[in-house]
DNA sequence: AATTTAATGTGTAGAAAGTACATATTTATT
DNA sequence: AATAAATATGTACTTTCTACACATTAAATT
């Protein structure tokens, strides 16, 4: 801001019914989860006639008493039953003709989820998991939305404990090395990655053991409680805030 | 999007006086420039009263037939005379209280530019540069977004070769590293900043001296045409839509 | 009970990158 | 001619990265 505060003062008081008024804004989450060594995200399937037989991101336009960041949980809150998850915003999306309806602007979170442990409320709606590695053609610029949310997903990943959102509360290390597998895409030595891993000291030895796997069972760990349930973002801007 | 594709379609086309439409998008840009061994961040003097004393970055209202992007490069051709810049977007701001005349989402950009090189039209209007390091209190929670510009700007910094953007097309070894100096706040070891600079390979030579320093002149470097101008986010979602 | 199968768990050598550090050289200035 | 202030450069040490193989454990099978 601003070009010019008097005219932008002026128009939000005075001409709000005008043209600069004429844009809605949305909040589009992808949420992604991961089962049977999967990387999934949950898509409805649109209505729009336009987007006849494609699915969509979870989304929902941003009402004018609540923050953004409000509205994705609310979105998250209202569709998973969820909230106290990882959400995280990745950044807008705002070309003229990305909905066909009007001019929407959207404005993308991405959150983890371990789609095991919570039970969502999958069933009553139309809601489903899709493999991210299997999606062709989604509505409105979603596919862009989704390759641009798994690129930072893949940045953040070595840098920032935050995959353990997408797991159970306990896991072995080839779990979460098949997690990192399946986000980067790429096969890992099993002795490298646990030295590297092991090097970023966010696991604790719980002492525990699998005991549901059909062959000799690993180590249960557990993420670091220091690490836990963090927001990385929203910390940063609310660190520097103070 | 889009919790209810059918309500969302009929708020676009019956409701668009009421609530959802009461919000307005804005763009602010955080313009970065370099002169004097020192970023610097141009803002303007805010002329709402209720920050009275306060400056501001630079930033419009959206208006409803350009895109965000093609928003933020009309901004910064208004008030600098620059296209043809780095520009790339890094997160929207909404927090309800934000601004003090209505709801105003706001999405921020980020650009760098060589201070030198482009004259701007500075001095007919009641802009000016500012030292980075010298920031207090902002208008609005611009003081959060220039922080979570130089966030970003400090992770993208040894990654990308974005830097060269406030710098003159000539450069020798020296200013450079007196820059990532100030972006990053800390000295750097000359032997070893070069070093690591040649190893990424994006230098190219152009058996030249420096003529007007008074010491011993440095050779002088050009960023290689492959890594010039580019806006390194958009392209990613370029390739990404293809 | 013995054997087989399929996974877990661990170490080392070589390569690459990061870090700390000192001296000779070149140019402008005095 | 001497001085001052910067450029240019290399090496030893440490850390991280990478490639790679074998013994161990528990469940499943015979």
């Amino acid at each position: 801001m601003e070009k010019n505060q008097q005219l932008k003062t002026a128009a939000i008081e005075k001409i709000s019914h005008l043209d600069y008024f004429n844009i809605a804004v949305s909040v589009d989450c992808v949420i992604l989860g991961y089962s049977d060594k999967d990387l999934k995200v949950l898509l409805i399937k649109s209505d729009l006639e336009e987007f006849e037989d494609l699915y969509s991101l979870l989304g929902d336009l941003v009402n004018p008493y609540e923050d953004i960041e409000s509205a994705s949980y609310r979105i998250l809150k209202e569709r998973t039953g969820l909230d106290d998850v990882f959400l995280e915003q990745v950044q807008a999306f705002g070309s003229i003709g990305r909905h066909p309806s009007g001019r929407v602007i959207t404005i993308t979170y991405y959150s983890l989820i371990d789609i095991k442990h919570h039970k969502l409320m999958l069933d009553n709606n139309e809601l489903h998991w899709h493999s991210v590695n299997d999606i062709g053609k989604l509505a409105f610029d979603h596919k862009l939305i989704l390759d641009t949310c798994m690129n930072r997903l893949r940045q953040q990943v070595m840098e920032n404990p935050i995959v353990f959102n997408l797991l159970p509360e306990k896991f072995s290390l080839r779990q979460l090395q098949e997690l990192y597998e399946s986000i980067l895409g790429i096969e890992l030595d099993r002795r490298n990655f646990r030295k590297k891993i092991m090097l970023k000291d966010w696991l604790k030895d719980i002492e525990e053991m699998e005991d549901d796997v059909p062959h000799r069972p690993g180590k249960l760990y557990m993420l670091k409680k220091q690490f836990k349930k963090a927001n990385y973002g929203a910390i940063e801007n609310r660190i520097m805030l103070s």
